[in-house]
DNA sequence: CGTAGGTTTGACTGATCTCAAGTTTGGTGG
DNA sequence: CCACCAAACTTGAGATCAGTCAAACCTACG
């Protein structure tokens, strides 16, 4: 069971890359009241149309965010990691215009909504902090576009899993080519708005190519020029420093 | 040539409908510089990579946000209207992940970054309007991601008209119904991921269908009911009041 | 009046989906 | 430890939505 000290140094660690805190701004985040929970994969963290009090910081394993279409596809719009906001826009929006849910077993601590928002006043090297990671939150959704509405299935695949390895490093969380990325191929599906059966065939490919690590293994990218090749890779989108 | 106390009264109104703004903060906003400027029909505001110094008000006309691939092709990830505040990601992000330009003729208001990002620290209630814009708009890519990811051609574009018409409703430029839309095939196209051809096509579907307005009329949605039965659209992720 | 850009139409192509039948995997209880 | 089950994955065959190509048609504008 991780702490509450262990999840504040995180969160601290997260916004230290977004902009430069001061002692008192550490000390305040520090003094936030929270609470942690560990859930399985596939729960449901925050239900569309709720009022979430409660801000969630992912403090381990994965989550996405995600909304359905009236015939009941689901489509991922965000997939998250240890050390992201996952609904920063519920501190100023009343209802919450999509789901989240685990991806993986996870853990999560919740903070609540009205004390993050008083930070935001109260301590500018914070409000800094959080609109950097909201903007850039934003940033990857006008990628996502591109990518969804105008790449092919494979370049799309390679794409989406180039992106969350390079998350994964950026969050200290290791190297794009020593990251098993623990989806299943309907997620993949879900996030890139292709049919399980295609995934399947692409990923296929992707491994004959030894770009990936084969079918029966964790996803893991092999080649990654190659892999950035294929997915029109360039991470500038995501303002890492 | 609109003045520049009009662009204000404009951003004014904007903000209003985002908080409610004391007089301190009405008087902050008129006392910003700003500089206008008319721009003809597809001209580039802002282009993906630079180091924008200004923030981008717009005063009348339609411009969108856009990406393209390495072949490429142009995904537009948004469009807007008069009121619309076309960077606010360049406040707190270098340099932009994508470029901005005019979809009609447009009138435009520059203010210096710096000059907003004081308010930020300055006025809490511009603060707090500013972030409900920027979380609007991320929940707009959200809803793109699906469109484009998980939609039919068809829905895909009703539900894209049907965004437009009810931010113009919101923005006070008309009932839905009374909106002529001044996009073209390409870039109606370009903003759903389909190709003009069958963009061409289902339009002349829609408008047999007596849904859309003839072929060689601007286009404006004749039945809002059906249009949104097609488009799947629920307006609640626009956050509107 | 000639040119350019946008639009329309038809014929053909192809990427991706759907359906359906296996196969593997991981967890669970006997 | 094994048998069983559910869920995920794989594979093939056929269907379809949307793309491409190409030619003709507008319309605005110089």
């Amino acid at each position: 069971m991780p702490s509450a000290d262990a999840a504040f140094e995180l969160l601290i660690c997260k916004l230290e890359r977004l902009t430069r805190l001061t002692d008192a701004d550490r000390a305040a985040l520090q003094e936030l009241p929270s609470k942690i929970e560990i859930f399985a994969a596939d729960q449901l963290l925050v239900r569309e149309g709720d009022r979430p009090a409660d801000c969630c910081l992912l403090l381990g394993g994965y989550a996405c965010r995600y909304k359905m279409t009236e015939a009941g596809d689901r489509q991922i719009v965000s997939f998250h990691m240890a050390g992201d906001l996952l609904d920063i826009q519920h501190l100023m929006l009343e209802r919450a215009d999509h789901s989240i849910a685990t991806v993986t077993q996870a853990e999560v601590c919740w903070v609540p909504a009205a004390n993050v928002k008083a930070l935001l006043q109260a301590r500018p090297a914070i409000n800094e902090a959080l609109w950097r990671d909201a903007l850039i939150d934003a940033s990857i959704f006008r990628e996502w576009v591109l990518n969804v509405g105008r790449r092919s299935a494979t370049s799309r695949i390679a794409h989406m899993l180039c992106e969350l390895a390079t998350r994964r490093e950026a969050a200290g969380l290791g190297a794009p080519e020593a990251s098993d990325l623990p989806l299943t191929r309907q997620q993949i599906a879900q996030a890139t708005g292709l049919s399980t059966v295609h995934v399947t065939r692409v990923l296929g490919d992707l491994s004959n190519q030894r770009v990936l690590t084969p079918p029966d293994c964790p996803i893991r990218i092999i080649d990654w020029e190659r892999m950035c090749q294929v997915g029109e890779f360039n991470g500038l989108y995501l303002h890492a420093a």
